[in-house]
DNA sequence: TCACAAGCAGAACCATCATTCTTTTTACGG
DNA sequence: CCGTAAAAAGAATGATGGTTCTGCTTGTGA
């Protein structure tokens, strides 16, 4: 039964939903039709159609990307091999927000007070990124603090808490004050 | 030439602008139509147009009214008659959150991301209201912390940008984690 | 109280999409 | 290589919803 092999059909997901990112950055999610995300991504309506239910689908696909793929970033820089204190962990978590992201992101936060199911996915994504927060916030007490690990873990529930806000914050910072670019006609 | 006496007007724009902002709440900018408003307004369609030139202009209507109650409902609380001390104030003005208002927020700064003139909106409400903070947490270090004016000024500029910051966090968070109410059949 | 321009209601209009259908092309398993 | 079934293209469809138009109604200033 001769069909898309996964990785390539994995491969054109993500193509569009890249597509659909870029275009929703522009544009905002409701003001892109599917005919812009079809003409961004080179391929037709129909075959989008093949990838996807629909748009609400979609909507869901690509901020379930995005926020993936942030998560990555933010691993990457949080994740040293030593501990940075909080104030240093901000400033590289803020440095590595990307101005299309951050407003795809906004929109994203938009959806989720009327999209139960976006809810879910971005309640989820900030959860697991608190923990991560939470996790070399402890690292950072203990290693170069020198706390002991029980009560550091405490100690770092609020710091992470807060972090979180201030990245959320800067988040929406960026996505507001960042002019759109352009793409070539 | 009759028409209606400004206050009457203004009374009319109100009317349509709330119940916007119920539907809004309920279903978002983009998903609730002219005659959804019409219908929890009382109004028709066409009388709508007699007030707003056309939906975008609606929509920034609404974001300004709200913005304005908001700022206003912060006004008072966070002006007392004794500054209170930061946590104090931010846990005053988390307090005075309502969920309704939260949702059509976020989804304001959605729009924000593609609509200037609603970005104008919001980022002139930001910048008024961390202007207030800053006045506010700078009374308190002169009245209860007795610093000297001038440097007090310079101090309270990164907490009033702080405080800010995780106001609009909560913001988010309430927008997020409250159930839409429902309004009756 | 009156006259009339504005407000208002609601039907009608029309453009814009999301989605589907039909046909052609392509990638995969044998 | 080949046959086949899925994927892709692009036109067709249908619904939705913003805006406008046409009369009736009402509030306002004289």
């Amino acid at each position: 039964m001769p069909r898309l092999t996964d990785a390539r059909r994995e491969l054109r997901r993500a193509q569009i939903a890249d597509a659909a990112v870029r275009c929703f950055s522009r544009n905002g999610l409701e003001r892109t039709s599917i005919a812009d995300i079809s003409a961004e991504s080179g391929l037709s309506t129909g075959s989008i159609y093949a990838h996807y239910r629909n748009k609400a689908d979609l909507v869901r696909g690509a901020a379930r990307e995005m926020l993936v793929r942030r998560a990555d970033t933010i691993g990457e820089y949080a994740a040293a091999d030593v501990p940075p204190d909080p104030d240093e962990l901000l400033s590289r978590l803020t440095a590595a927000i990307d101005p299309v992201h951050a407003r795809v992101g906004v929109q994203t936060w938009s959806e989720a007070t009327t999209d139960p199911a976006v809810r879910d996915i971005v309640t989820d994504a900030t959860d697991r990124m608190r923990a991560m927060l939470h996790d070399c916030v402890t690292a950072w007490l203990v290693k170069v603090e020198h706390h002991e690990p029980a009560p550091a873990r405490e100690l770092a529930a609020p710091i992470a808490h807060r972090l979180m806000a201030l990245y959320q914050a800067e988040l929406l910072y960026t996505a507001l004050r960042t002019p759109i670019e352009e793409t070539a006609p």
